[in-house]
DNA sequence: GACGGCGTGT
DNA sequence: ACACGCCGTC
């Protein structure tokens, strides 16, 4: 028996809206912690994490660890159904291949019921190590989101670099090319609009930006965005749910030409 | 050396957006005088001519007069690139063969710079006479705008008739014919919205309103439009660009089927 | 101010 | 065919 009880139901809605693109079919795994998904998109080259700490439900009951296989366009046509302050409880009872997602308007005057049936998945789970990253870039989650689609029609990858001036975003196509600097800027009164810099090491690397940009349909989940950066590791594009968890996006970098050359 | 920093960058945004579907490529000239920029459309049917004079910019350095041929709709790619709330600055150094647009976020946090390859065009320079009009007609943009459009549903031509009573818009097609009078009408309190007619003589001209409508793309540039008409010129169709310039758009009228009976 | 529909671009 | 941006409506 599963039953877990979102006050703020907007949570979940926005999440699905962040990767229903990307990822297609998903296990949701309930257990003790939490409610996760970790799934790759369907070409194999990014992948998603998603977090929900059983904390920030009102109510959490899990009594074993269950993994729910679901089409991500579907559920995110259900939780459309609920309404941006409408409490959300997903509930499945155990072997049963359904799952349902309950609806409760704020007045508790509108309670809806929404079953969708499960599938079956067969995920690999990978283990993602915590790594140190040679910078961390933290900025507005909508400046971010804005650079990648303006870079988008320019060219098809970007190249960020990092270096004590700030981050550069980069790309160039058939038109041009273009350069974007942001420079830290830690404006104490307006935290939410504010970009940090932590570099251990300046770091260049270059990314296919149809995937940022599917990456930067989280933004409404957060202000903020977290970029952290390594040589030869994933970038981590990730962004805060509210209290109570996160969604990470990977990506490996593009090796660059003259690198593929040497190899 | 070419350097040329506009304060209110949103207003170039607008004229690329404005002239980019009736033009595809153009010299814009560089001088002592201004910016500026002449060229028939696509189908060598209609003139745009534009203008931004030297003094509406905030630093405005030509050191030769320079033409530069641009693909407008990667102009205006790159310029979309830009806030709204950007300064513009616009570089090429002399002989180069790219042209740079340089855009500050207004809190100097952001800076991007896009690098754009010139082309070369052959572009007949006319020289435009000033002439006298029969009719002058000033009205709010958005008007004329929603005219044409509206006209546009009914019929491919509007005979645009000017007499002490007003401005009237005519159409006739195949569901039926149209007819829209606007009269006089100067409300001192709100200027940007009224119509003022100043007419020597009655005139009745007949013009494409395909390219009508391509004009009225430049109505985010300018509350009012003057539509300048006399027998036998082309029509003039122009917007102010701040307080620095203009956009004029020139279409011959069409010779009516009776007149070309004439012939 | 928010939502839905229409048209355009990828 | 899908997604995004813009325009019009509630």
């Amino acid at each position: 028996m599963l039953e877990l009880r979102l006050v703020q139901g907007s949570l979940l809605k926005k999440v699905l809206e962040a990767i229903k693109e990307l990822v297609t079919d998903a296990n949701f795994d309930c257990s003790g912690t939490g409610f996760s998904l970790q799934a790759m998109d369907s070409s194999h080259v990014a992948l998603v994490a998603l977090l929900l700490r059983s904390e920030g439900f009102e109510h959490y009951r899990c009594d074993r660890n269950l993994s729910m296989g679901m089409n991500l366009g579907n559920m995110a046509k259900m939780l459309r159904c609920a309404g941006n302050d409408d409490i959300i409880t997903i509930k499945a009872d155990d072997g049963s291949d359904t799952v349902t997602f309950m609806f409760e308007s704020p007045n508790q005057d509108k309670i809806a019921d929404f079953e969708m049936k499960l599938m079956d998945i067969d995920s690999e789970h990978l283990g993602i190590p915590d790594s140190e990253y040679q910078a961390i870039v933290r900025m507005p989650s909508s400046e971010f989101s804005r650079i990648c689609k303006d870079l988008s029609s320019i060219g098809d990858t970007v190249i960020i670099s990092v270096t004590k001036e700030g981050v550069k975003f980069s790309t160039a196509g058939d038109i041009g090319t273009a350069n974007i600097v942001c420079r830290q800027n830690n404006t104490v009164d307006k935290p939410e609009q504010s970009t940090i810099i932590e570099m251990q090491e300046p770091v260049s690397l270059t990314f296919a930006l149809r995937y940022m940009n599917s990456f930067t349909k989280a933004s409404p989940l957060s202000d903020q965005v977290t970029i952290s950066l390594s040589s030869e590791l994933p970038v981590v594009v990730e962004y805060e749910i509210g209290e109570m968890g996160y969604i990470r996006f990977y990506l490996a970098p593009k090796i660059e030409e003259d690198e593929e050359m040497k190899a």
